[in-house]
DNA sequence: ATACGTGCAAATACTTTGCACGTCA
DNA sequence: TGACGTGCAAAGTATTTGCACGTAT
């Protein structure tokens, strides 16, 4: 992602431009599914002195609007710039996560919530073992 | 879930039986997907002076057996008498879980994995709001 | 100018671990 | 009896919050 499609991005969101949440959403661009923590480390060398909690509100504030998808895991969370993709399969060795095509379920959703609920949204998670950790030991 | 079936349960995964444990997994039965916290509520009534860290220790050990999944949520860990159901809805705003029936397309699974990668699992999770919170305010 | 964002540190969960004692098989 | 489980407390992690200072608008 260019600073300038980052800089359009937050100021869509209503966000204040700072060069912190320029390098966060690079870093969300250049790295699938990273966490918090792979999001700073991304960006420590370019902005020595960054927080994590600047991460971790920059997060809160873009994921509030709807720009970014927290994705939950046994590992802690992980973030993905949100693009219509919301079905992922994570490693269990290494908590990796990557991005699966379309999934084709929607439809089914609707025929099955119990009576009185209502749908927002869905994340399929498949689980398994990446191609790293299947070539390392068992 | 009887006190027998408990039993029964905590012996075939060749787990030793405490007044505990059979009290986490009635837990478990009980109530829709409860947070270790709510287990432990439920069981402190019957069992005065059961400690969080037992109840934590169970759960890890019936879910490293397979009895007992675990579901990673924004508000936390939940847990779920394994059965074959892997699809969940979420209240977005009361974090509370229940099951859906089964999603018919589990071949999609196997058809989309990245190169490399194997499967062992899935889970689909709806996200929405139950009818207790859409009934309150908006 | 002023509201918002930042960095630090402290606070808050949530979950795991160490250890001495108790108990199931 | 001996290995495993329990309860307590302490230790980890992960994430959030309070506050004084800085900066984008």
């Amino acid at each position: 992602m260019s600073t300038d499609e980052a800089v359009a991005l937050l100021r869509e969101a209503g966000l204040r431009v700072t060069p912190q949440r320029v390098a966060v959403l690079k870093a969300l661009a250049a790295e699938s599914h990273p966490t918090a923590e792979g999001i700073l480390a991304r960006i420590l060398p370019e902005y020595p002195g960054t927080g994590l909690a600047t991460v971790y509100n920059t997060l809160a504030a873009l994921a509030r609007r709807g720009r970014v998808l927290a994705i939950a895991s046994p590992e802690g969370r992980r973030y993905d710039l949100r693009t219509e993709a919301h079905q992922h399969v994570r490693c269990r060795r290494c908590g990796r996560v990557e991005d699966l095509p379309e999934w084709p379920g929607a439809a089914w959703v609707h025929t099955v919530l119990p009576a009185g609920w209502s749908a927002e949204g869905w994340q399929v998670m498949v689980e398994g073992l990446c191609d790293t950790c299947r070539s390392v030991a068992s």
